[in-house]
RNA sequence: CGGGGUGUAGCGCAGCCCGGUUAGCGCGCUUCGUUCGGGACGAAGAGGUCGGAGGUUCAAAUCCUCUCACCCCGACCA
């Protein structure tokens, strides 16, 4: 058992906060509301921007970047837009040495930086559609933040296309919405429904909104990622026209999707245990770790000269021997569980004269002797086995953890517990703020596969067509 | 912006209520020795503007006033 870490069940924002600190993933920065990134937690990223731009470049998109800084009176050419995001917009006004005439906007999102300057791009039906993503940084001064889940600037990447069809925007939409699903639970072993915001979750400026929403451990809910159909808005804000086949000017179409460093937030809440980090083999900056066992010079010498012998042709990236010698093996091993690495390898005197080493899985803690011949593959197997087995039981938690609801008093009464409630709703705005104001919770999303339903509305009793999805969130 | 809490060595803390030698403890760090298959042990060391300013007092980490910073919880959000 590893020291320190809050009991899940007591405290669990605290059992959150210390897995991201103990698991090395990130730290505090001396700006508020900021976080230092640490290399255990950059390496995650690192492997989720990787798999991630391989799904976009499939599936047709490339990369750009854009300014940072962003004209003020940018933001204010789309109503909707300006009204969500400026209350929580960083702005710069001097530079140089003296005031600036237009202050600039640190960008909290890029859809006008990027749409004044597709004014340019597109004149002709020929010039679309464009398929652009962006890594990025971006900067939103809320409230209250929370290592990974809300810092005042974090990493994402955000798509911004273009497109002459109403049709073809949504199909782009809803594409990059089942991309997100796909990467949630294939890298991130985090199961997720996707389904579709209510009007007053959108984002600010878009028609609708997709998103995939995961459980964590304690039963909440966890935006995780969102793909938005913004019409004509930013077309007509930013005067973004193109001549059709028919030689008649029309409006584009757009979409934007994006995903951030919340995602590793997802991960910690989703797979951690009491012992630390349990990082999906997927996305493990390092794979495997070797603890060396030794007690003399020569059985140093030895075990060391095993290890090396057997993994001479492995990738680099795949393993690492921990042959720091101030330290004994119980600490080490300790040190790579807390820190999330799926599999550790113990080899000693006894294991080299047995040519086979002892093998510990992070995810079960399970422990066994393998032959050394052959080791490569079976670890191959065993990643592909904890990546399933840690799916598995998320899997597993949010079936468990999701029921049908149709009495208010139920819900009222055991919402606060955590899990995802089924419910009915008519669709009126007046009825998902009262459900929001009186149980803390909200509508997540309306589930694309909920099956139609007749029901009655669990606040004002109308009727209702499908169940919606709700649940206290972060 | 409300509610709660914390600022004392690199990290985590005690001491404060009830002022009084040289401000302590654990971890970490340095050196030496013994250890090494689940967070080793012993010995010797290094390391401090007690968040800041003002006040009370013979005397302040401790009491008073002001102030700053950060953390946690809520409203807001990816």
């Amino acid at each position: 058992m590893a020291k320190g870490i809050t009991k899940r069940d007591r405290d669990y924002a605290q059992w959150y906060i210390d897995v991201v600190l103990k698991g090395d993933m990130a730290d505090y920065s001396p700006v508020k509301g900021c976080m230092v990134i640490k290399p255990n937690g950059y390496g995650v990223w690192e492997n989720i921007q990787r798999n991630l731009d391989r799904l976009f470049k499939e599936t047709g998109h490339v990369n750009a970047y854009f300014p940072m800084f962003i004209p003020e009176s940018f933001l204010k050419k789309e109503a909707e837009h300006v009204e969500g995001f400026a209350p929580e917009c960083a702005v710069v006004t001097h530079a140089g040495g003296k005031a600036l005439e237009e202050p600039l906007v640190v960008r909290p999102t890029s859809e006008t930086i990027i749409w004044s300057t597709y004014k340019n791009w597109i004149n002709s039906y020929r010039d679309l559609p464009i398929l652009i993503n962006q890594w990025a940084n971006v900067c939103r001064w809320e409230m209250r933040t929370r290592l990974f889940l809300r810092t005042t600037e974090f990493l994402w990447q955000e798509g911004h296309t273009a497109h002459a069809t109403f049709e073809e925007a949504e199909e782009e939409t809803f594409k990059m919405v089942q991309v997100y699903k796909r990467f949630a639970e294939e890298y991130l072993a985090m199961p997720v429904i996707a389904g579709k915001k209510t009007e007053q979750e959108k984002f600010a400026g878009a028609l609708h909104t997709y998103c995939i929403e995961a459980m964590m451990q304690d039963g909440k809910a966890l935006q995780s990622g969102t793909s938005h159909h913004l019409g004509q808005n930013f077309a007509k804000a930013f005067d973004v026209k193109f001549q059709d086949q028919n030689k008649e000017l029309q409006y584009v179409y757009a979409s934007s999707w994006g995903v951030s460093t919340r995602l590793i937030g997802g991960m910690i809440m989703s797979h951690s245990d009491d012992n630390g980090l349990v990082i999906p083999p997927k996305l493990a900056p390092l794979p495997v770790v070797f603890v060396p066992i030794w007690r003399s010079d020569e059985e140093r010498d030895l075990v060391l000269g095993r290890a090396r012998e057997l993994t001479q042709d492995w990738d680099p990236l795949f393993y690492s021997v921990d042959d720091r010698d101030q330290y004994k093996p119980g600490y080490k091993f300790a040190h790579w569980e807390v820190r999330g690495v799926p599999i550790r390898i113990e080899i000693g005197p006894r294991d080299c004269q047995n040519n086979e080493v002892v093998v510990v899985r992070r995810d079960t803690g399970e422990k066994q002797a393998m032959p050394m011949e052959g080791l490569r593959s079976k670890l191959e197997a065993m990643l592909e086995d904890i990546q399933a087995n840690l799916f598995a039981a998320a899997k597993n938690r949010l079936d468990t953890n999701t029921r049908a609801c149709d009495e208010f008093a139920d819900y009222e009464a055991h919402v606060g517990e955590g899990g995802f409630f089924r419910i009915h709703w008519c669709g009126a705005d007046a009825c998902e703020t009262e459900l929001q104001e009186k149980t803390r919770s909200t509508i997540r999303c309306i589930p694309f596969d909920a099956p139609e339903e007749e029901g009655a509305c669990i606040i004002c009793g109308k009727p209702s067509a499908r169940r919606v999805l709700a649940s206290q969130a972060y």
